[in-house]
Parts: C-alpha cells; sequence; structure tokens
DNA sequence: TTGATTGCAAAGAATTTGCACTGGG
DNA sequence: CCCAGTGCAAATTCTTTGCAATCAA
C-alpha cells in the first residue's frame, strides 16, 4: 500500500511519509491542506512530526510526483495527493470549499492557444473564485 | 494623465506614485513586476523610495484597481498595469517570458463549468507554462 | 495646518537549512 | 553498521507594520 508508494518513488518507508501519505488520503479531511494544516492534523492525532519534516516530505512527494502543489489566491502553498487524473480547481471564497472539475472544452482552448503561439505546454494551473452553491443557497 | 489616474482612485499624488505608475506603464521594460523588481528599477533610476513604499503603493493600486496581481508557480507576488482588458498569461519556463493572450472557448468554458455547479464565478486565473516559441527555436 | 504618505528598521509569516541524533534496510 | 531521515532552532525570503519625519492639498 503506502509502503510500496514511497518504494516506487524512492524514498525510504518512514512513520512521518506514511502518516503524511495516510492523511492525504484520507477521505473524510478535505483533499487541499497546507503544510501548516498536515502539521496541526498531525498533532492532533499524538503525533511529535517536526513542521519542517512535513514541508521536507511534501516537497519529495512533490517531486516523486505523488502530490501536487498549488497556490490559491492566498499566500500559502496548498498540496492535494495525486490521484492521476488532471483537474482543475473552483474555490470558494465564502466557505473556503474547493471543488475539482475537469473540462474537456477548457483543455481544448489551452492547446489551441498553445499551437497558435508556437508554445509547448508543459502544465497549467486553472483557479476559478467565487461562491460555491451552497453558500449561494444560505445568502437567499 | 497619472495625476487624474490617481485622483480618480482617491489616492494624493506623490513622486513615489507616480514614479511607479510610469514604470508599470514604459513600454520599454517588462510589464509583469514583482515588489523587488519595481524597487530595484527605481533605484537605478535615481530614486530613493523605500521598499516597504512599493509594497504599499502596489497593494494600494491593487485595491484601486489600477493593478492586477498575479501569482505565478514561484514565490513572489507580480503587478501588472491593468488596462481594463481582461487576459490570461503563458509563462516561459526558460526565458521567464510572460506572454498575453485572451480565448473567448476557454472564457465561455469556465462559464459552463460555473454555471453547471451553481458557482458564481467572481474572477479566474489561468496560467500556462511551458516553453516560449523563441526558445523553441534556440534549441534547435 | 493637518491628515495622508514615506523611509527606515523592526516585526511577521511561510518556508528552508544546519546540525547532531535516530532509525530503517 | 551507515547513511537517509528527522527534530529543533536558527536562517532566509517575501511582505507588512510601527513610528517619527515629511509632504500634498
Amino acid at each position: 500500500m503506502k509502503n510500496s508508494e514511497l518504494k516506487k518513488a524512492g524514498l525510504k518507508t518512514t512513520i512521518p511519509r506514511i502518516q503524511i501519505l495516510e492523511l492525504l488520503d484520507s477521505t473524510d479531511s478535505p483533499k487541499h491542506l497546507s503544510a501548516e494544516d498536515v502539521y496541526k492534523k498531525l498533532l492532533s492525532q499524538d503525533s511529535d512530526i517536526g513542521l519542517a519534516t512535513v514541508y521536507r516530505v511534501l516537497t519529495q512527494f512533490e517531486q516523486a510526483g505523488l502530490v501536487t502543489r498549488h497556490h490559491f489566491d492566498g499566500v500559502h502553498s496548498i498540496y492535494e495527493l495525486n490521484n492521476g487524473q488532471h483537474h482543475d480547481h473552483m474555490v470558494c471564497g465564502d466557505c473556503g470549499n474547493v471543488h475539482e472539475f475537469y473540462s474537456e472544452k477548457i483543455e481544448q482552448g489551452q492547446h489551441d492557444i498553445a499551437i497558435e503561439n508556437g508554445f509547448t505546454l508543459k502544465h497549467h494551473s486553472l483557479y476559478m473564485y467565487g461562491t460555491c452553491s451552497e453558500c449561494n443557497k444560505k445568502q437567499l
């Protein structure tokens, strides 16, 4: 399981790595977490892991392709377990909820624009900010 | 000119503000600058403006809608004079060049997705990273 | 005049690094 | 056993703030 994912990435199997991987994978917790979020969550689960380690591990995971790093409007980085399928994000400014989506039309549009400009597209980041349906309802 | 733009924004006409506005507006310099870039550029033009002031002024400009702030993959914020017409960006990882583009198809796609999800879209950020045509040529 | 604005230095927030210690293979 | 991995504290980087001096209206 987690064990083999780490090995595949060339990383030794250690407590902090396992725990962070499990945390990111757990379905109950939000899937988009900052380093601080991960740190606090681990602390509240007994773990006496250091914040620096969280940063180091997340960075290694990112380099290994296990995790994707985002820069939502705010200041700090947000990490998300990489499930293999590309998607973009819709961030609700009211409740902070992050919704994932995929649009073939948008992907195509990007591809087209890149071609038009002789640009070799490696990756992209698209964030849509606004108010989610839940929050829209509440404000009635 | 600059003067009235500032007044319209409710900001007093001061040397730092004028200079920063002119810098951002000048066609010769890149249009996408970090606070540090602006600061260094001003220093090299005699000006003895403080870095803190650059940050303050850029933040005020952003709030006044005169300037748009971006968070390209890197760490620091990048500022750009707001010319009124929305556009997205293509960032070359090799030469650092930033190219602006606008795609009706992509904008439409975003609008569609938002509707589909009952999401009220306020704004978005789309950055495409890769290699620009110039750099592609050089690598032949 | 007078409150807005600035420069400087000091404070903050997020992230990284140095180093001695620990632990997985 | 041995080096990768870790915790802690100190260092960096980017940005914001406090405060006395300065300036535009």
